[in-house]
RNA sequence: GCCGAUGUAGCUCAGCUGGCUAGAGCAGCUGAUUUGUAAUCAGCAGGUCGUGGGUUCGAGUCCCUCUAUCGGCUCCA
């Protein structure tokens, strides 16, 4: 007999040899009939794997994250199955799960594989699946292993087996179709009701750039055909809360094709509000002690030659801009650092005056590559809301900790609490994608850890996604389609202070280096708005948003009336205007809906005569008839309640 | 940059396998209407079909180039 831990803690004895599927027949028949996977010993294992040993064990339905996972996984084994009996000569790769659905990455030689090629694969993928075939995994020896995809020419495998140690090798059999694979499936095919496959995209063997490029066969599938509508649906939702379309409809900004690719032109709506989200972060920012500055937006070549970015980015950058004397070279600013870096050499410093806080609205060019750009959230002209603290290595754990108040400050103020906050550290592995010495990396690394500790901050560690020249706080957040974005950021830097001799006199007479701390709690105006426009759906927070209120008078024998109004709300720093044109009501208040206008005051004759407003909110609810003192009451009310002083 | 897809009026879209002067709704303009909580009516105007080339008697439609956009990959100071 072997004990069985369940994850509520109680111990169950089970005879040798029982499978997942044995035990949660033990515990209810519906919870055999929903159990897709399990988890042996923190390993995931197939339902149908014997268990010889005492363990815990966790079984996963559908609704669990690793049971989608499973599903996924195995449906990508169906769809591979359906590709290689399609496409005969594909050569199969690798086909995991992913958050949303499953990939397979297929070399399909000379042969394209594009939309139309989806029903297809769909409807075969299908046949097998209704075949009800169960997922067999099976140990095989590594020199059988390479032998038969040796017999298919399949490099890439090989490649993977190759890597493999003998022993550790398993197939997973179904149907006719059989895979190298570690494990991780559903009992059978059967329990797949609808496969849709999503797109196609290219993507490099093992994701080196150099290796040759696959087509990625991207899918999603569920347990029930109405699962797959209701996704299709929810995808559809997605694409209504686009930063791309919302920022057409409300005209905050738009491209040109004869400015170039990839920098947006801002309409004075979108002006407005990137302004008004500006002067919220100046705000909270002269109150933490920062103090602005100016620096011009081009730079010798030089000064990125000093900061290491030239070495780093001269050659992927917008090339540099010569003058008529030769021999200057200048280039477009791609961050402000080295700039503040020389503001602070402008002067000496005492350890007394530490730190200095320079902010400033930097705007950067940076050459992304074209299939790169994405709407406002990638782009190659954009503005940081960038600021350098300049501090004693004694001050730098505060002083981080205080940049993590105003940006979770920032987060907050605008409604981002589905954020993840990720501590980007070097890669040991690749020391040579970074400046400077160990030692500084790893007080630097450790300065980070602890104040997010400290902070109580949840974060996650990510390897390898550092900056050349120091680690990160990251603030990650998702936009309508699930994709991660990183919003803000704080940096700690001991390299530039170095590179650009940057020191102050310490209270011992010497000279000292400072620490750095490059910080952006937006990080980038643009995208931070691109991201607030998905998360909103072009419905900003009041105080942000570009037009507050709109008076529709019913008739334009109200105009007078309206002129009073809008003075009115002027006075109290409303934003509003008239709808002075001859239309109906109706269709006044069907465009300020789409226009997503918060207040609609509707006026004729009943209000001109009380001196009143009706007050339609955004959404359709109707709060009266009230007065013009108790509609800018209201407002105000709204306002306080989410836009909290730092 | 690479793989795949797309580009028709200011916006959203129709235009079948190539065949008369390229269509619709909304927006715009003109006029009528003076309106009470998501589209008042009528008329008018608006497009070298992303760009350049090719095939053809004939191209919005087929082929190629470039360009921009979309979904990915790679990259992201």
């Amino acid at each position: 007999m072997i004990k069985i831990t369940l994850p509520d803690g109680t111990i169950r004895e089970y005879a040798k040899g029982s499978t997942p599927m044995d035990i949660a027949k033990s515990i209810s028949e519906g919870l055999a009939r929903n159990v897709i996977s399990a988890k042996f010993n923190n390993t995931i294992i197939e339902t149908a794997t014997r268990l010889n040993e005492d363990g815990a064990l966790v079984l996963y339905t559908w609704n669990d994250s690793e049971g989608k996972k499973a599903f996924w996984h195995s449906t990508s084994h169906i769809v591979a199955q359906a590709i290689e009996e399609l496409y005969p000569g594909a050569k199969l790769t690798i086909g995991p799960a992913i958050d949303n659905g499953f990939y397979y990455d297929v070399d399909f030689g000379d042969r394209t594989l594009s939309e139309k090629d989806f029903p297809e694969i769909e409807n075969r993928a299908m046949e097998i699946a209704r075949g009800k075939h169960d997922f067999k995994m099976r140990p095989v020896p590594k020199s059988d292993a390479l032998a038969l995809y040796k017999s298919q020419d399949n490099q890439y495998k090989v490649e993977l087996i190759e890597n493999l140690e003998d022993g550790s090798i398993t197939f997973c059999d179904h149907d006719t179709f059989t895979d190298l694979c570690r494990g991780g499936h559903i009992p059978n095919t059967g329990i797949v009701k609808a496969i849709k496959i999503l797109s196609v995209a290219g993507a490099y063997w093992r994701g080196d750039e150099k290796n040759a490029q696959l087509t990625r066969v991207y899918g999603i599938s569920f347990p029930k055909q109405k699962d797959l509508t209701e996704y299709l649906e929810l995808l559809e939702e997605a694409k209504k809360r686009d930063h791309r379309k919302l920022g057409k409809e409300l005209e905050l900004f738009t491209f040109s094709q004869k400015v170039g690719q990839g920098l947006p032109l801002w309409l004075p709506k979108g002006a407005a509000l990137r302004e008004r989200l500006e002067n919220f972060l100046k705000k909270a920012q002269k109150k933490a002690g920062y103090e602005m500055v100016v620096t011009p937006h081009i730079g010798q070549k030089e000064l990125y030659v000093t900061s290491g970015h030239y070495e780093k980015y001269g050659a992927d950058s917008f090339q540099p801009i010569h003058t008529p004397k030769e021999g200057e070279e200048f280039l477009l600013k791609p961050m402000n650092c080295p700039h503040h870096c020389e503001i602070y050499n402008s002067r000496p410093f005492s350890y007394r005056e530490l730190p200095k806080r320079y902010a400033e609205f930097g705007t950067v060019y940076r050459y992304e590559q074209s299939g790169e750009l994405h709407g406002l959230t990638r782009v190659r002209g954009f503005t940081q809301d960038d600021a350098h603290i300049f501090c004693t290595p004694e001050q730098l754990d505060q002083e981080f900790k205080n940049v993590i108040d105003l940006s979770l400050y920032v987060l907050g103020s605008l409604g981002f609490d589905n954020f993840t906050a990720q501590v980007s550290l070097r890669d040991l592995n690749t020391p040579e994608k970074y400046i400077g010495s160990v030692s500084n990396w790893e007080k630097a690394e450790n300065a980070i850890l602890n104040a997010a500790k400290e902070k109580g901050l949840n974060f996650v560690v990510a390897t390898g996604e550092a900056a050349f020249y120091g680690p990160k706080l990251d603030f990650m957040v998702k936009d309508a389609l699930g994709r991660q974005w990183q919003l803000g950021t704080i940096q700690v830097d001991y390299n530039l202070p170095e590179r650009f001799d940057l020191t102050y006199k310490g209270s011992d007479n010497e000279l000292h280096r400072p620490v750095m701390i490059h910080r952006a709690p937006f990080g980038s105006m643009e995208r931070f708005i691109a991201l607030l426009l998905e998360h909103t759906g072009g419905n900003f927070p009041l105080w942000l948003t570009p037009q507050q209120a709109i008076i529709l008078p019913v008739s334009e024998k109200h105009e007078k009336y309206a002129e009073k109004v809008l003075n009115s709300l002027e006075n109290n720093e409303i934003r509003a205007l008239i709808d002075r044109r001859n239309e109906t009501v109706g269709k006044k208040i069907r465009e300020a809906e789409m226009a997503k206008i918060p207040f609609m005051l509707i006026i004729g004759e009943n209000e001109e005569e009380a001196n009143t407003v009706s007050v339609r909110k955004h959404g359709g609810d109707d709060l009266g008839s009230i007065t013009l003192a108790e509609f800018a009451g209201l407002v105000t009310k709204e306002i306080n309640s989410t836009l909290k002083s730092f």
